[in-house]
DNA sequence: ACCGACGGGACGCCCCGTTGCT
DNA sequence: AGCAACGGGGCGTCCCGTCGGT
């Protein structure tokens, strides 16, 4: 039931720094490669053993160092889900700057909506390997990352209700909506939807979804049909610097 | 890192069964009650220590019973926590069928997406001290739990699906929306809304979530105002016996 | 390397006593039948895969009686092994007895001691499949078997030194040699000869082997030849009643 | 009754390298000496607690160590055992390898004969401590210690018996007597004396049980007296080199 | 920097001897 | 009397994080 791992096979070559090497090694520090590649060994190892089940020993191998180096360069085995959380939350925070920086004030605000559910959707699936070590890190008690996620997700969807709470003042939202809680309530389903895909999703599978996605947001809130959606400078001028 | 414990302070008296005690003692059999401590014990220090910081040793210690009697009744520390997630998913999927069974014709289909949403929320609320358990559970390789979850869940909302789909030939769904995906989407909102809850909400507070889950799926779904929500008999004549 | 073993191809019925039979038993108790059944088993199973590898629960089993049980009539393991090395020792000292009591007063002494090797050797031959667990009972701190065992041997040789010590008034013993100490330790040879002994010896070989043995210790002790030997009547006037 | 102990009152240091000591410790490597004192601690407690009686843990703790570390150099609580019976087993092999290199031709056979006596009696004084432990280690199933020890000591008689051999076509053994099946036989009674030998015995009993037993062996076999006995040089021209 | 060995501790198994219910 | 369950404890395995020597 605790899923005993054999990963003898994987003929992942993850770090094959030679020993003996000559001097003239390059820019990259040896520091570096090697802590690159225990975090490209144990994210491969987290997805799929799951973190529980990777030992550090696994890992070290994997990465083609001993253990005990491992511990040179990570002072805990948590320490390393810990840095892959932070990189994939750190792109994730991103995301939303980038959405409210780039806005295109003859968009609509249906495809402001539309565009930030794709690039959550899109990092996700790219970071869909992550996301076990993710859920794993979450869980754990006093590490923060629960909170920091929430935070990264608020980060997203609070720009979302600044749209939506300056569209309300147009009167084109729903009177009896929560906006704030909506939001956040709406945006979860992103997250959730992704469950249902497939990892080998194509293209147009992602548009579709996403799409729904978009329309379930917009209706729930907006009274108006998408087609109908306000430009952006219109509803915001005060984000459009 | 790991979230070191002490239980020592824990002062649940959990089983305090008395060895020698007077034959009259009741209908639960010695085994039932042992088993039973083990899994309150179980529930109580899989929340708060974790399943993974948890030794086997402490939940006996706290069930007043010993680490080799633990292993009487359950072959794995495993499948305690299978035995807690499973008794949750049971009486998870008991409110499906219930509210299957048990629809007032008088009311609207409107009022029936509320119960269904309130008794979601109920169930979490009460369980609340599981959820962690049953995350790991679900994270666990070929446990087979995210399955189970997610076919609970689906037994729930595939009963909104066929009320939906009920509603859509009488015109009064929107016509963009995938009724099917919408329905799992707009329904993984109770979970996510959770996180959001104090554990220690008040009745109010529930149902001030409820109200607003409710109506961000109707409003994403249907094209008419929650108060001209039609009669479950007029809707759905097959669904009731 | 220690000797997991599988009992369960035994079809040994050591004790097949229906459970609601008829109340007319008989005489034997159902007490002796069960002690008896427990014995045989462990003898058995105490033989092959040995005391430390037999279970208390493969003793039960093969008895055709519950563990349990066994504890009703055995206070412990060890007392198992107690009763069936009582058993061995009683049985062995009868011999010693056996031989003092019926001397006959015709016979040399030369056949006197041929004829406590032969029977000294019949009866190891016969309890040959005990020998392992009476080996275990003497390494047993405390448990008085090896003092035991050498007193029964005593038993034996004693009245051997007996022999020797009147015929040493007799000028027909080696001066240079300490009969006490001779007889102890030729008495010994018997013992260890027995380990070279194949289990399925013939009539002749067993015969062959007392033969030698007597032989070596006639003339380690005799400067006379066997063929010369004096009768037990000339040499033990005071052990023959 | 199964022997419990209690040696937290032991005292022995068997093992106290200082943690952080200077660099020029010596030659014994760490690894030898953790070793040694798990070696030595087991040895210890196999004799008095004994083998089965002596937890892995107890041996970890006299010898300074952790359980966990007693398991890094040896698979098994049994390989400890094995290491410790191997080592008896090459030193007592050794014994018989010197005995047929260092041949004096001045010497008679019977002081040949007398200086094998001794050899084997001081090998198993020096080690009567660990006699218990062979004797657990020889009643193992399939460890072959048996053998193993059977073997040991042919090599010791095998040597004697050529000796008889030779003594034989000088026509000064007694033609009614097996030499072979007699070498072994007498042999035997080395091992047998010491349990009669106080564990603390003077080299004057020593000497006199060796004396006794020399003789024993020599009147049983040889015709003639042991102040006749032909030199080395005589008899066995082809066993000197 | 790298590594072998180590202390510590949990896991799941197995067994012994006891106890209390039937 | 018979038995299921229990407390206790050892075994061998595995893993984590540390430390000291090379």
């Amino acid at each position: 039931m605790d899923g005993r791992r054999d990963t003898s096979s994987v003929v992942l070559a993850v770090n094959h720094r030679s020993k003996g090497r000559a001097a003239t090694e390059g820019t990259d520090s040896e520091q570096e490669s090697t802590v690159h590649a225990v975090l490209v060994a144990a994210r491969y190892l987290f997805h799929s053993p799951g973190y529980a089940s990777t030992p550090v020993s696994d890992i070290a191998r994997l990465a083609g160092v001993s253990r005990a180096t491992v511990y040179n360069h990570f002072s805990d085995k948590s320490s390393i889900l810990n840095q892959l959380v932070r990189d994939y939350m750190t792109g994730y925070e991103k995301i939303a700057i980038h959405l409210r920086s780039f806005i295109d004030p003859e968009e609509s605000i249906y495809e402001l909506l539309h565009k930030m559910v794709r690039d959550a959707m899109l990092w996700r699936i790219e970071n869909a390997d992550l996301r076990p070590a993710v859920e794993v890190a979450m869980q754990m008690p006093d590490s923060g990352w629960r909170e920091a996620d929430e935070a990264a997700d608020r980060a997203m969807y609070d720009w979302l209700a600044s749209i939506h709470h300056a569209a309300r003042s147009r009167g084109i939202t729903r009177p009896d909506i929560d906006i704030d809680f909506a939001t956040g309530a709406l945006y979860s389903m992103i997250e959730a939807s992704l469950s249902t895909l497939n990892p080998a999703a194509t293209t147009e599978e992602v548009e579709m979804i996403t799409d729904q996605l978009t329309l379930l947001q917009w209706h729930a809130i907006y009274t108006i049909a998408p087609d109908k959606s306000p430009l952006a400078e219109d509803v915001l001028p005060s984000l459009l610097k």
